[in-house]
RNA sequence: GCGGAUAUGGUGAAGUGGUUAUCACCUGAGGUUUCCAACCUCAUGUCGUGGGUUCGAUUCCCGCUAUCCGCACCA
């Protein structure tokens, strides 16, 4: 593997976009910065990693695989933070049509404007009517959240409702947890995994594919009972790893080991941690290039508790490419207490626990007529007392100065049998940036090589994920060679995921070179031979070996 | 978003205020060729975009878009 460095890069993309793997997207319209195709090699090679991915997986057991909308109602990303996290807000003058941030308006009026909601913003405007910088009306329009996520309206005109294309596929996982739940028979844990494209508006996108305004991402959300101990196997990685934990400290060991000390906090995100390595390496990530960071906690995510980042060095330096974080019970809570619905599990007792309930209560009966509207509040009150209290008893409540009497309340003691209780599920969450995980893979397994004098490169791509199988190759297009290799052809592409090209164009030599620069992994050349004996040589990318084998007995 | 540089066939490059813009590779057709980019003939295909200056602009000037490099931003 030779040296990261500017002119190689621009050898590979060149190859890159040449060859259709991946390229600017609308070009003949000049462009349009941050936006890919994967072309006609690209396309599949996406598509064999994103389902490398889901089967990887859905290898662990219980994990479903679901799929959500992409646009996605305001509410949604408010309840998840991410309007506050990733917006401005902005409002038009009606005069001058000039926008201004909200928060901007309102600033010598709140001491922390930025951190005002939408609703406490307008409504502070509404109020104080601020007036525009630009032509000194005050006249405003309707506050509407802009920049880093891609706006648009659910719905026609005046009745569209405010929404977002989603920037991270997470929030669906967590809108449908109670079917997930009830699937999995209400028994943690489980995941639930969903791929798709995600969309940010980035200010100003750079280094090709690595910062992209629409993408492919694919996360696991997993969910489990904070209170039971997880058990994980951690056997299957004996080789150390590098690890970069929050002290800034650089520290190689296994996983094993850094869950053992505490370095990773948790034992499931290190499990998962092993099975992020896994999956990069199989679809063709240098191990020497992959390296784990813990993210400081000024830096992480406002939902996450602990977050490991997988790193990959490349032609633009280490990248961070997939995200581990522990969000906790953050995501689940905060949805419920935007919709009032319940997100949370039952967890059963091993025993039922008994509570001995001694306490008062009002008498509503009579509490009701005489304390009127405040009679919620001294029920509440006189719930907190405790079992000693004696009344009559003096109590200001609401500025309001009132006697609860004897004949007010009730005493209150019984014995319940409490079976379990709901909790709010924690969540480890993988979440991968497909694209940004290709383009390293491309980066890892694109070799500049020599051959015969001649400069040499090709694209040593696992077969898993290769875009291309195998490539048909008659010696000569004549004398039946062509009709032969067009049947085997055609045989292998009708085969249950496998995909053949058929390439008749220029000598031998020139065609396997074409196959090795997309990394397909097998040429098979008919020749005069197969003609009377009904086999084939079948070469090899790597090794450039070659077999002579029956076309009945071809491994695809 | 700010500053700097750049934009010529599919790719990489050269070049010019004036008729038909050059080269290599690539691609296609034919020939040749018995397994690793061979050769011969022929062919297809380009001045990012909009405006200005000019008799005439791919060339000079300006805007836009995109790309690259800093800075800033970044789950």
């Amino acid at each position: 593997m030779e040296e990261f460095n500017t002119e190689r890069l621009g050898r590979l993309t060149g190859m890159l976009k040449r060859r259709g793997v991946i390229l600017p997207a609308f070009e003949i319209h000049g462009g349009a910065a941050g936006l890919y195709d994967f072309g006609p090699v690209g396309g599949r090679l996406r598509n064999r990693v994103n389902q490398t991915w889901i089967d990887h997986w859905q290898s662990l057991g219980n994990i479903v695989e679901i799929s959500c909308p992409t646009i996605t109602p305001y509410s949604v990303l408010e309840a998840s933070g991410h309007v506050g996290e990733f917006s401005d807000y902005l409002t038009e003058c009606s005069e001058c049509g000039e926008a201004s941030r909200a928060d901007h308006l309102v600033e010598d009026i709140h001491p922390n404007a930025d951190t005002l909601s939408k609703d406490e913003l307008s409504k502070l405007i509404e109020e104080h009517n601020p007036q525009c910088p630009a032509c000194g009306a005050s006249d405003w329009g309707e506050i509407e959240a802009q920049n880093l996520m891609f706006n648009t309206k659910i719905g026609a005109g005046l009745s569209g409702r405010q929404g977002f294309l989603r920037p991270e596929t997470a929030q669906g996982m967590f809108t449908s947890f109670t079917s997930i739940y009830r699937h999995f028979r209400e028994r943690l844990p489980f995941g639930a995994i969903q791929t798709g494209k995600g969309y940010r508006n980035e200010i100003s996108p750079r280094q090709g594919m690595i910062r992209l305004r629409e993408f492919n991402m694919a996360e696991l959300e997993y969910f489990i009972d904070p209170e039971i101990a997880p058990i994980h196997d951690f056997s299957l990685w004996k080789n150390p790893v590098t690890l970069i934990a929050d002290d800034g400290g650089e520290v190689v060991m296994t996983l094993e080991k850094a869950v053992d000390n505490g370095v990773i906090r948790h034992p499931t995100v290190g499990y998962f941690m092993g099975w992020t390595m896994d999956f990069l390496l199989s679809v063709g990530i240098n191990p020497s290039f992959l390296r784990f960071r813990q993210h400081e906690s000024t830096e992480m995510a406002h939902y996450a508790q602990d977050c490991w980042d997988a790193e990959i060095l490349g032609s633009y330096g280490w990248i961070e490419c997939v995200g581990i974080a522990h969000r906790g019970c953050y995501d689940l809570t905060a949805h419920e207490e935007a919709t009032g619905q319940r997100l949370r599990a039952w967890r059963t007792f091993d025993e039922p626990k008994v509570v001995e309930i001694d306490g008062w209560t009002t008498d509503g009966a009579k509490a009701g007529p005489a304390f009127r509207s405040l009679a919620g509040k001294v029920n509440q009150f006189v719930e907190g007392l405790p079992s000693d209290s004696s009344f009559p008893l003096s109590q200001n409540i609401e500025g309001t100065d009132l006697q609860i009497l004897p004949e007010h309340v009730k005493r209150v003691q019984r014995t319940e049998n409490v079976n379990g209780e709901w909790f709010v599920p924690h969540v480890v969450e993988p979440a991968f940036g497909i694209d940004r995980i290709i383009w390293h893979l491309l980066d890892h397994s694109y070799t500049e090589t020599e051959k015969s004098g001649e400069d040499y490169a090709y694209l040593s791509l696992p077969e898993v994920i290769a875009p291309v199988d195998v490539t048909v190759l008659p010696l000569f297009e004549k004398d039946g060679m062509d009709l032969l290799a067009q049947k085997i052809h055609r045989d292998l592409c009708s085969r249950k995921n496998i995909f053949s090209v058929y390439d008749a164009s220029g000598s031998i030599g020139k065609r396997y070179a074409r196959a090795d620069e997309i990394g397909v992994p097998w040429c098979i050349t008919v020749d005069h031979e197969s003609l009377s004996d009904n086999t084939v040589t079948l070469r090899n990318r790597d090794s450039g070996e070659q077999t002579r084998v029956s076309i009945d007995d071809l491994p695809f």
